[in-house]
DNA sequence: TATATTTGGTTTAAAATATAAACTAATTTA
DNA sequence: TAAATTAGTTTATATTTTAAACCAAATATA
């Protein structure tokens, strides 16, 4: 067995790997939604919505149902890429 | 799919899961050759070990090769169990 | 034979990350 | 009309990770 490739450290957390799981399955998700089914609370949820934006991993959508806030999330083709690099590696540490 | 279950916050470290992941293969190994087989520095090594060694992952004996240190370590049966959970519980967010 | 380097680490301090608490603003509900 | 809820963001704090500095012994070098 030969050294150990890095793991995107990105992805390598629980929340934006739940996050980018959730998102890999559907066309595109709700703030709450998300919210919900990663127990995260909104303030972290945000946080890290924020960095995989900002990486490209998903495109974050800030609309309004009625007058309250919407923001609707769904991954990149990057993020797809990332996130199957990163299932590859993982396989090396888990076996 | 329901909501996501927690992942071991100590086996969620890229270092500490590929030491864990070297130790599950073999009876023990010695800190240079962990060392080099993960890339890690000394002194993370040295902390990171000391982390799974508390929390009764592996055991560390500290003993002599001539007078120069020599750092063994080896995984537990609670390591075992603790490492088998953590991939379980990983597949619900790869897949 | 000094001295510089390497080996095998540990300790401590700094940087990066994650989480929680506090806040905004609009909307219901009692 | 006051209180609670929804849908978030910002900011501060706690935790983790990493790197830098250090120690002691051994070995190589000039």
């Amino acid at each position: 067995m030969s050294a150990f490739k890095e793991l995107d450290p990105l992805l390598h957390s629980q929340l934006r790997l739940a996050i980018m799981s959730l998102l890999i399955g559907v066309d595109s998700a709700e703030f709450v939604f998300i919210k919900e089914k990663t127990n995260a609370t909104a303030g972290n949820l945000s946080v890290q919505l924020d960095k995989l934006s900002t990486a490209g991993y998903i495109s974050v959508t800030k609309s309004f149902k009625g007058k309250k806030p919407l923001t609707t999330c769904s991954i990149t083709k990057v993020g797809i890429k990332a996130f199957e690099d990163y299932v590859n590696t993982l396989k090396q540490y888990i076996g």
